[in-house]
DNA sequence: TCCTTCACATGAAACGATTCATCTCTCCGG
DNA sequence: CCGGAGAGATGAATCGTTTCATGTGAAGGA
């Protein structure tokens, strides 16, 4: 095995130095003289020096990352939130330590454990269900934590979210409009608050429609393709009298397996069953069936979430802040009476 | 603010022990008696301490994380090799740091500098382009670095990849044997080892075939969906003659771009031209037109990374391994002949 | 009674960087 | 020639753990 990283000190010898001079090249370099500062980098590149983060970190007392915990890596919508914040965080010097929870209350705890012991900067999380404390103890202890996707207690935490309610209604009201008045709502865990307000919001323009619309719901255990490839199955599998006309699912992961499915059992969209999903992902537009999703800003959302961490780190007295975007219905072939 | 966590002095303390106890409790648990075991939890709970990781990785050396550089992380390709790798990692007790390259040397660059810095135990990566002595610096500072999706140096490092000169291949003898004879390659950059080795291999169907084939090149900036979409225009732009019949993307990203582009200029696939893809991504199949891809192992090709690298940590001395897997052909209509 | 074990518990010495009060020069004005 | 200012450099103290050699007391055997 190559021996390990020289240190600071084995620097500072070389370079015949002290180990505070080297520190203040790293840190301060304007606080040491030209001449100095050269034979130290000298120094520094001759051993392959590499400052040992851990140590810096125990004596600052800081780290220079942020966690950013999502429900599944796999789907399109976080990736690019995960972009949005990289994009703010590296240009302010942090790293971002991106976790999956996989909609598992005990991984999203884990992960969140993980993220304390690394004294993180700042977390962003979109959480599986009602806080179990991980967060609330995080935030006592000084972490600042900031919901995104959903929406937060305005006093206690920063959240920034796009409207499921006003999303949800818009999807209803768009297949209400199209005559659909058999809707089935595909979607869960009910754990999840995005799932719970996108059905409500449907709920919503169903009730306050002057149409005789039915709206049932088909539960998942989670929102991704294979879920709704098996909700796809059954939707197959029921009679024609309980055949919804239109199908609104929590998620596009969801809505593309739904569309699999259906096609595999020689259902036809939408001439057979319209289907609308939900944060208009790009595979969305690409999919067999272009796909009518509500359409959600998504590098937006992270960027904004990080920039409220950001500013929560910083400021003296915070201001807690709840921002709000605004969803757009993209219509497409999935959902479009005739061709 | 909230005064910052407690430290394990306080808690060794508050339980009337001396701090060496309340280690052992956190460490090896069968060392110190029952109740005072307990004693130092009801403390632990008490006073809300977490274990600050930056101290126990200064003194024990050793991180528990590994990284992962991947080039796209909005590829899901690289999610589902990103999930291999987690699974194993997460059953050892080591947490994955995620990293984006973007297929560009620079991030590459300062994500393995951070990596370096905070002492992971291992390094995954997929690189942009031949190392820039990072790499070879990594390893020599004791860091395991095992290359995915590419093939090493067989002395000095292990890798794990994917048969890439035989998925090529088998990608233009589909295409030949269904009588296409001018087909047109497309990815980018050549720096990336995945894309110089997919087309070699179709190189070398069309070199030996009986038939008289054209293949050209189409270089792409990057392998992700705007890039297939501009190559797509690139391609309905051009005029009878230079049309090709065929077209084989280096990815599923490029060749959903590349689709969308194609329909979106009234193109017909696979009548006017046919279209196959690399990595057999989910979406692949659910594509407009499902597309015709080159199947890799993607959960499998992380989890055997993992191991690998797991493996070099431990194993006293440790033989470098090259592992290759075989990609397989999926044939779905983009490259149908009839339907 | 004495000695040996055994089972815990102890506390001081690292780990490697940062910080800051202190020191050393050099230069310049008077 | 002296004093003071200012620029750089210094090095000891510190952060919070882990580790390990050492200490203590009780139990058991001779």
């Amino acid at each position: 095995m190559a021996r390990s990283s020289p240190n600071i000190r084995e620097v500072a010898v070389r370079a015949g130095v002290s180990v505070g001079t080297v520190s203040n090249v790293l840190n301060r370099p304007e606080l040491v003289a030209e001449q100095t500062r050269e034979r130290v980098h000298a120094a520094i590149t001759a051993l392959g020096f590499v400052r040992n983060d851990s140590a810096r970190q125990l004596r600052v007392g800081q780290s220079r990352t942020i966690g950013l915990v999502v429900l599944d890596v796999a789907n399109p919508f976080f990736t690019d939130v995960a972009r949005g914040v990289e994009d703010l965080a590296n240009r302010h010097g942090l790293a971002v330590i991106l976790c999956n929870s996989d909609e598992n209350p005990q991984k999203e705890a884990s992960n969140l454990d993980l993220l304390a012991e690394m004294r993180v900067q700042g977390v962003l999380i979109n959480p599986v269900d009602e806080s179990d404390g991980r967060v609330a103890a995080l935030r006592e202890r000084g972490t600042p934590v900031v919901l995104f996707d959903r929406c937060g207690d305005p006093v206690n935490e920063c959240s920034v979210a796009v409207d499921d309610l006003l999303g949800g209604r818009l999807a209803a009201q768009h297949l209400i409009d199209s005559g659909h008045r058999a809707i089935l709502f595909v979607g869960g865990p009910a754990t999840l608050q995005q799932v719970r307000e996108r059905h409500d919001g449907a709920l919503n323009a169903v009730l306050t429609s002057d149409a005789d619309v039915d709206l049932r719901v088909l539960a998942t255990p989670a929102l991704n393709v294979a879920a709704g490839r098996a909700a796809g199955d059954e939707i197959a599998a029921m009679s024609a009298s309980e055949l919804p006309s239109a199908v609104f699912c929590a998620n596009d992961m969801l809505a593309l397996g739904v569309l699999q499915a259906l096609t595999y059992a020689g259902l036809r969209v939408p001439q057979d069953l319209a289907i609308v999903g939900y944060d208009d992902i790009d595979f969305a537009a690409a999919a067999a069936v272009p796909l009518t999703s509500v359409r959600q800003p998504r590098q937006l959302l992270g960027r904004t979430a990080a920039e409220l961490l950001l500013a929560e780190t910083t400021e003296v007295d915070h201001e807690h802040q709840q921002v709000v975007f605004e969803p757009e219905l993209v219509v497409r072939d999935s959902s479009r009476a005739s061709r």
